[in-house]
DNA sequence: TGATTTACATCATATATGGTGATATATTTT
DNA sequence: AAAATATATCACCATATATGATGTAAATCA
């Protein structure tokens, strides 16, 4: 026979009472109810775990040990409680959301860091991958942020809510000559060595577009790497000129500066909601949005 | 609403099959009957835990942060129930013992060091008291051990059972002068300083008794200690001769010897049973009989 | 693309666990 | 000795829940 969950409850109130009345009382039970759990319970486990003593009750050595160990039982299913609680008022669980790199990698971590201040039992999970692998990931995650042009095929069950425009900036070392200019023309780049993000890229590909239709035919890509991160690197060490999304720039960086491009280059920013976003992923979507628009403004 | 353990153990039978159907089979159930309780639990915790994703089922963040609390629940409903077959198979507990200072000083130790090798998991708790203590104490305890005439009023509920006669013996430091002598008459005691035990020791009780018919008269009592272990430590520093049981030398104890009584005092020693004894504290009692008889037999 | 299969949700029904109130029994108090 | 207090037991009843049948959604296969 297994042990019953319910009778360990009243064996506790048992042992915290000392009277099986008492139990009864403080489990909102009757006395009969009580003793016929108990005496389940005992007959699961095979012992006496107290016998009647004057006024009350008095626990059997065996009734002692098997306390402690119950008392472990007991603590563990408040824990669960509680935390059925704070999951009840929003305040633990887990979020997975997927960005598309650039967007993964700058604008998002220092709104995830607020986030995760005001809501510190809040686990966030972000799968950094490329746009079409956002739109495909909404089945399975709470949350979508992409960065460019939304294809035909937006999963029906999604809800899209523009943030605003991302621009494409030139990043070059703070002594480049072009740093002359306030804006940066595509055909001024033919003359300067560049750095290519890695095919696939959504930032590259807009910039290929742009290049053919502006210069009239495809750029001449010599040096390609894959990631942000690599782009900047190379720029640094003077391997030439790189172009990322305005805010791919390291707070605090020294080195580097950015041009912005003439004309401008802008993507959509978007926010992907399933229709099977938990009320938790809706808060941390309405904490996003007004955060990630008022970056997108400046 | 409250969170229903036996719900629990389907969630996690969900998360560890990945299917209602499947989970319905590992706890020989129906599906029905598993998509029941999940749907209570989530209605319990006022969240989706999972949702239906193609073949099977498939955990929502939610979901995961759940479980791993869930886990730790079940982690102690299982330790619970490890501990309740240990109880079953009486190899773990608690057994509260009474005994009079004497056997709980001298001849208990060696003997509870045994059974705790032999049982490590049961725990065996040791009071200390007087004889008459002993008596009284038999509605709480599992078992007692005396060492001393059984008193009129032998509590009913008890069944005694006799384990030898334990000698008083005189100690005295090896070069005390009496040391001549094979064995000591009580006579032979007035010309020296000799130690008591305090008011109410059996010890003292059945000495001052037979003084009085050998000698004709009350003891003259100029020191008197409480305990056992006091009487021997002032015969070591000198002070006189004491009167203990046999077995309250220490083993290796180098200054002091013991010289046996003409005629002997004899106590006979018994362990006490009570009828609520449990069948774990029969499984020490069958331990201690044989065990404590052959140590008299010497 | 439509048919078939597989799996989960829902529903009505039956059952059994377990709570209640009454009563018997044991123990303490007056 | 009687009254009071507390637990155990019993018969009855209510509710929770498992079941089998059915409906629905999704995936595999033709």
């Amino acid at each position: 026979m297994r042990i019953h969950p319910d009778h360990l409850a009243s064996f506790v109130a048992l042992v915290q009472t000392g009277s099986v009345s008492a139990a009864a009382k403080k489990r909102f039970l009757t006395q009969p109810a009580i003793s016929n759990q108990l005496k389940r319970l005992q007959e699961a486990i095979g012992m006496d775990l107290y016998r009647r003593q004057g006024r009350g009750v008095q626990l059997t050595g065996i009734g002692e040990a098997f306390y402690i160990h119950t008392l472990k039982v007991q603590q563990s299913m408040h824990d669960l409680n509680s935390f059925a609680d704070e999951l009840h008022d929003l305040q633990a669980g887990r979020i997975y959301l997927s960005a598309s790199q650039t967007i993964a990698g700058s604008l998002l971590p220092a709104a995830l860091v607020s986030f995760h201040q005001r809501y510190p039992k809040i686990e966030v999970f972000v799968d950094s991958v490329n746009s079409q692998q956002v739109f495909e990931s909404m089945e399975h995650h709470d949350l979508g942020l992409v960065e460019s042009p939304l294809p035909s095929s937006v999963p029906e069950c999604c809800t899209v809510k523009h943030l605003g425009e991302d621009k494409i900036v030139t990043v070059m070392p703070i002594n480049h000559p072009l740093t002359a200019y306030s804006s940066i023309e595509l055909a001024q780049l033919e003359n300067y060595p560049l750095i290519w993000r890695e095919q696939g890229s959504g930032t590259r590909d807009i910039l290929e577009r742009a290049w053919r239709t502006t210069i009239g035919k495809p750029p001449r890509i010599q040096l390609c790497l894959g990631g942000v991160s690599a782009v900047l690197e190379s720029v640094r060490q003077g391997l030439g000129i790189g172009m990322v999304s305005q805010f791919c720039l390291p707070t605090g960086e020294s080195m580097l500066t950015t041009r912005p491009l003439h004309p401008q280059l802008l993507r959509p920013m978007s926010l992907l909601q399933p229709s099977h976003a938990s009320p938790l992923a809706k808060k941390l979507i309405d904490f996003l949005i007004p955060y990630l628009r008022s970056r997108l403004k400046q």
